[in-house]
Formats: structure tokens, C-alpha cells, sequence
DNA sequence: CTAAATTTTAGACTCTTACCAAATCCGAAA
DNA sequence: TTTCGGATTTGGTAAGAGTCTAAAATTTAG
């Protein structure tokens, strides 16, 4: 497992990332550009940049794949968001409200502190937002994980 | 008490209105570059947009005041400080690693959310980096504070 | 095979933070 | 009181991130 530290994308182009991770296969930069309302020459850049850095493969006019690379930064991007959510949600916010704020914040835990919270928390399975991995989680022997 | 959104001052010069408040009366430019570690002109410049915004009261050449504004405000950024520091030590940071993070953080908490965090901890007195104030909180009636 | 739709390129703008160099101001020593 | 020197401000420049428009390039559908 890479050695990441959760900043090596900026949080707007970690977004575009998860978003790509999450519809699977192949994304188009009209798909990316609806999605988040920005133009689609916004996007080709963010992408562009995104798959320089190694996170995803562009072949221009056809869309964008993620990397080996990529899909392991965005499963800790998404595993990061969820623990996130989760601590919210322990202080009274509803699962969509906890979701909203993690946006806010994720952008600004370390890998660190993201493993930190996990381990406290018991390893969970779960969050508002869905599955916690634990795959490559450097924190969790097997025998640690809450049911 | 204003409606503090906990978004009115970029987070840098979030961080230079603490100091200032931290240090009471009259603060010169050459104190707060120092402090910071950035070049006289770059804390002259700041200082101008913190005092434009009313935070502050810049005297040329003599250094700036907090405003009442400006008290009110550093009053809710170090609480904002010091109760994320404080939820983050129920996850297992030390005092000092606790006040860390929370200074990479806290900018991306609403006032609204500090207020949430705020209550579900039962209006703690204290955090590691010091008292926590409740004078002007607004979810904050007397009789639910911790002693 | 051409026209419409999609995507990229190029150029420009905003915001934040930062620096340097030059001009300006203030106060203390003489 | 005059002047020198340190403190401060001004003005210009830069970089990084995100955004947009308009025009060029490519793909695709009819």
C-alpha cells in the first residue's frame, strides 16, 4: 500500500476522483463537468492534472480510467470521508448532515489522524455514507474489527 | 452576538486575529510578521484587509486594535479551536498533537457545528489548549454546563 | 460525408498568500 | 530642533487553485 498522506491531490480534484472510483469503468468530461456544475473545460484541466499526477489514465476525447494508483488513494479518500462522517454523526448529526460536513473537513485529516480515529472507534464497519474498508487499513489486524 | 458563520476571515488571517486578540491592546506589524514568519509587507497587507473588514483598527505606522467585532469573533475562533482540539483528544491525541490538528482543521467547522460539538460534549469548561468560554453561545443556557 | 455534439485548447480572471524593493514615516539621539 | 535609521507601507510581481468564455479540434450520428 502506498505510503499516502491524504494530500496529495487538492480536495476539489480528490472529489473528482472519488466520484470517477465510484461510477467504475470509463467517466466522460461532461459526466464530471453535470456532475459537479462546473464548465467542461474546467474539468478537462482538473483532469488533465489528475492523470498526470498518476491517479487516473485520460485518452483525450474518450474520457478518463482510474490507475492501480488511483483506485487505491480513492478508497482511502472514501474510507477517510466515512470515518469523518461517522465521528459526526457521534455528535448528534443526522447521516446527510454528517456526510455534508465530512465534505468540509475530510480535505483536512491526515492519513494519520484518519487511522487514529478508526482505531478508536473499533475498527467500525459502518457509516452514514456505507462500508468502512479495512483492507489496507495499516491499524486493523483482522481480530479488531468491531462485528 | 453576530451570526458568525466561522467563514468570514480566510484562515490565515483567521489566524492573525487570534494573535492579536491573544495579545491584547496595541499588536505592530513587525511583532505579528515575526510571530508568523512572513515578511513585514505580506502582515501590512493582511492587516489591511482584516481592519477593512472590521476586525480590527489600523493606525498607520502605530499597529492595530481589536474592534468589538474583532473581539467577538477571536472570542468564537479560539473557542472553535479548543473545542475541536477537545474532540479530537477523545480519539487519542495528546494535548499538544490535539491543538495540532485542530489548527489544520478547525476553518472548515461551521459556528453551527461548533455549537452542535459544543453541546452533544455538555459544555465542557476546558479543553488542553485552555478554558473554553460560553458566555455567548447561543445553545448554552447556564444550567447545562459541566462543571 | 457532413453537420451536430463533445472535448480540448487558449487566454483571462479572481482569490489567497507571499515576496522584494522603494518610498514613507516616526522617534530618538545629538 | 534637525537628522539618521529602523519600522512600516506601497506598489509591483509571482505562484497555485479554480473558474469561465470562445474558438479549435475531434468524434459520432444521420
Amino acid at each position: 500500500m502506498q505510503e499516502f498522506t491524504g494530500d496529495e491531490l487538492s480536495s476539489r480534484k480528490a472529489e473528482f476522483l472519488k466520484y470517477i472510483h465510484m461510477q467504475g469503468n470509463v467517466v466522460k468530461t461532461t459526466e464530471i463537468a453535470a456532475h459537479f456544475s462546473v464548465a467542461p473545460s474546467t474539468a478537462t484541466k482538473a483532469l488533465g492534472e489528475i492523470a498526470k499526477a498518476g491517479y487516473i489514465e485520460h485518452t483525450p476525447y474518450h474520457g478518463v480510467k482510474m490507475t492501480t494508483l488511483g483506485t487505491d488513494y480513492a478508497r482511502f479518500l472514501i474510507r477517510r470521508h466515512r470515518i469523518v462522517a461517522l465521528v459526526l454523526s457521534r455528535y448528534g448529526l443526522e447521516p446527510d448532515e454528517a456526510c455534508r460536513e465530512a465534505k468540509k473537513i475530510e480535505q483536512c485529516i491526515s492519513r494519520d489522524l484518519t487511522n487514529r480515529m478508526c482505531m478508536s472507534l473499533g475498527h467500525p464497519m459502518m457509516s452514514g455514507c456505507g462500508e468502512i474498508e479495512h483492507d489496507h487499513c495499516c491499524c486493523c489486524p483482522a481480530g479488531d474489527r468491531q462485528g
